[in-house]
RNA sequence: CGGGGUGUAGCGCAGGUUGGUAGCGCACCUGUCUUGGGAACAGGGGGUCGAAGGUUCAAAUCCUUUCACCCCGACCA
């Protein structure tokens, strides 16, 4: 490719809404460009570097067994009805209105389309298993979208989808997408970690998150520091390792707080540690209030509160609910003399004479003791995981890092099958759900975690496989003729043998040219300029490394090729 | 949705408090010169000051409303 006949508008200084580095690199390389919030149009670069995942994606998927088509991004409501998630689907989902004002929605994921499509044609087991996948422009309406093309609410996803006949297959299928997944993200040079995850509102019965492991991540991964356990926090359980109190209770006494309501503010104004409190969240499960109790310094996890209770929408109360059911102010919730059923998590079973809210303005009781002054309904797991805790599966302690989830795979089980009445015979001539799983990779947001683990402060260093040029040429004099002419051969040289260079026949300074080079992040720069010419050289630079070299201009493409291999390797 | 902030040339910003000629850097166009790390000089083009309404002789500036965008808290590839 000529720069002169391309389109890669750099720009020198970074858009004042970009926060992140994958953001500022890649609005300053050309390869995007803003037209609303979370909603970008992919320059030339861009589709190029979409086009690179794209393709390792495919490969990957198609060896693995998986068959591409493609669905609409449109869909009706009557699907989103059948399986009951029109309802249930909250602000996230796009709705929208025909002409006939019918009701449609622009598609955040496609399950019940593949579903709808499988049960149409597949009535036999011995069609089965089948994997279907698709990539796809999604949109979801993210509350808050940012990053750039990290958490857009228009992205590309490549959606995979298997249908099995039994548990066993369905597996199957899920340990062969694993397998596919880690080979992608290889593939892709990233370094990443498989955690296990809670599978949230696509449902099922389990799932694993391919986290590429960055501090601008949003998720925060847990691992064990001593076995190959990990997982994101929403899903990392905790043991119940806790005794129960066995000092002496004091008596309990109202204690008045003025303008203490936070459990900083409480601990501050009691002179106690944080650990010494317990708060009181009162939580709104399905439209059942109840009240969960974690240490002070402890963080309820609402995914694990939800598991529990096996519940659809999990959320706090608002401040109407709460006083409704506890006659307390919001601030000032606590365990003691309420009608709903209190839960408590693992770690409070161990403290006793602690402080809670007193459910009365600017009150809170000192020296409570569950079993005494209260009961507690349940006991269980239902705050996050921390650093420093207990591995559930060995001795180990957890250890927390950030992480940007690229991929995440579920096993559905029936749950679509079962609501969409997605059934085949099986070969006793049984009707059957399909047992399904579902597997996303999120193309767009592969390359921004791409860029935010391999950059510097000159730019972009691309991993080769997912380089949009390996090679360029820059000849730094445009005026004399020996120099573009030994660029041109190169140019030509290279491209001959399939390799995609890049040659910057801009009449720019070489700062120019340098600069882009290094920000658009190829491998390998190929330096033709006056002087090295007339000792019959050129230069060839190593983008990763920042080595460079001098090569005989006779021997030069070998030479290119032979560090390209090396850099592939 | 709650809290905070910003909208002025393609990009980055000043100006606003004290109303009175719309400014700077980069980019762009023309020319001279230069050419291994974002050159220099000279000349030039480009603006409904986010939008609507109001106050005023006069509004980028003051008032009201509204929209967009960004940041901090509940979602997900």
């Amino acid at each position: 490719m000529r720069y002169s006949k391309y389109f890669i508008p750099t720009l020198r200084e970074v858009p004042a809404d970009a926060e992140v580095v994958s953001h500022k690199l890649m609005a300053r390389a050309g390869m995007i460009k803003k037209l609303a919030s979370g909603i970008y149009s992919y320059l030339p670069l861009g589709v190029v570097m979409i086009k690179k995942v794209e393709e390792i994606v495919r490969q990957c998927m198609n060896e693995a067994g998986a068959i591409e088509l493609v669905m609409p991004s449109v869909q009706p409501a009557e699907l989103w009805q059948e399986s009951g998630r029109w309802d249930f689907y909250g602000k996230e989902l796009l709705r929208i209105k025909d002409r006939h004002n019918r009701d449609f929605c622009y598609g955040p994921t496609h399950e019940e389309v593949i579903t709808d499509i499988i049960r149409s044609y597949i009535s036999s087991y011995k069609a089965l298993p089948i994997n279907l996948y698709q990539i796809q422009t999604k949109f979801r309406d993210e509350v808050r979208p940012r990053f750039g093309l990290m958490r857009g609410r228009e992205f590309i996803m490549k959606d995979a989808y298997s249908f099995d006949v039994d548990d066993a297959g369905a597996n199957e299928s899920y340990k062969k997408m694993y397998d596919a997944y880690c080979k992608i993200f290889e593939r892709c040079g990233l370094r990443y970690k498989v955690v296990e995850a809670d599978s949230g509102a696509i449902g099922g019965s389990y799932s694993h998150e391919f986290m590429v492991l960055a501090d601008t991540g949003e998720d925060f991964v847990i691992s064990c520091d001593s076995c190959d356990y990990s997982a994101n926090v929403e899903k990392a359980p905790l043991k119940n390792e806790y005794k129960p109190f066995a000092g002496e209770m004091k008596p309990a006494e109202d204690i008045e707080t003025p303008g203490a309501k936070t459990v900083a503010e409480v601990a501050e104004f009691l002179k106690v540690p944080d650990a010494a409190i317990i708060k009181t969240m009162v939580l709104n499960v399905d439209d059942k209030i109840i009240a969960v109790c974690v240490r002070g310094d402890h963080e309820l996890n609402l995914a694990k509160v939800k598991n529990y209770f096996d519940a659809s929408i999990v959320d706090f109360a608002t401040p109407a609910e709460i006083f409704d059911h506890t006659g307390s102010p919001m601030g000032f919730c606590g365990p003691c003399d309420i009608k709903i059923p209190v839960y408590g998590d693992f770690a409070v079973t161990e403290m006793g004479n602690y402080c809670v809210g007193a459910n009365s303005k600017e009150t809170h009781k000192i020296n409570v003791n569950h079993g005494r002054d209260f009961q507690f309904e349940a006991v269980d797991d239902f705050r996050n995981a921390e650093a420093g805790d207990n591995c559930v599966a060995c001795d180990g302690k957890y250890e927390i890092t950030k992480g940007i989830e690229v991929g995440h795979i579920f096993k559905l089980g029936t749950k679509y099958s079962s609501s969409m009445n997605a059934m085949f015979l099986d070969n006793n001539g049984k009707r059957n759900p399909f047992v399904m799983g579902c597997y996303g990779i999120g193309v767009t947001r592969v390359v921004s975690a791409a860029i935010e683990q391999n950059h510097d402060e000159k730019g972009i260093k691309w991993p080769v496989h997912l380089a949009p040029f390996k090679i360029c040429v820059l000849p730094l004099a445009m005026k004399d003729k020996d120099v573009v002419e030994t660029a041109e051969n190169i140019y030509k040289n290279l491209t001959d043998r399939g390799i995609e260079v890049l040659l910057d026949d801009r009449d720019e300074r070489a700062g120019v040219k340098f600069n882009d080079a290094e920000l658009i992040g190829i491998p390998l720069r190929v330096v033709v300029g006056k002087k090295t010419l007339a000792d019959g050289k050129v230069e060839i630079g190593v983008r990763s490394t920042g080595e460079s070299s001098e090569t005989a201009v006779d021997d030069c493409c070998e030479e290119i090729v032979r560090k390209l291999q090396e850099l592939s390797a």
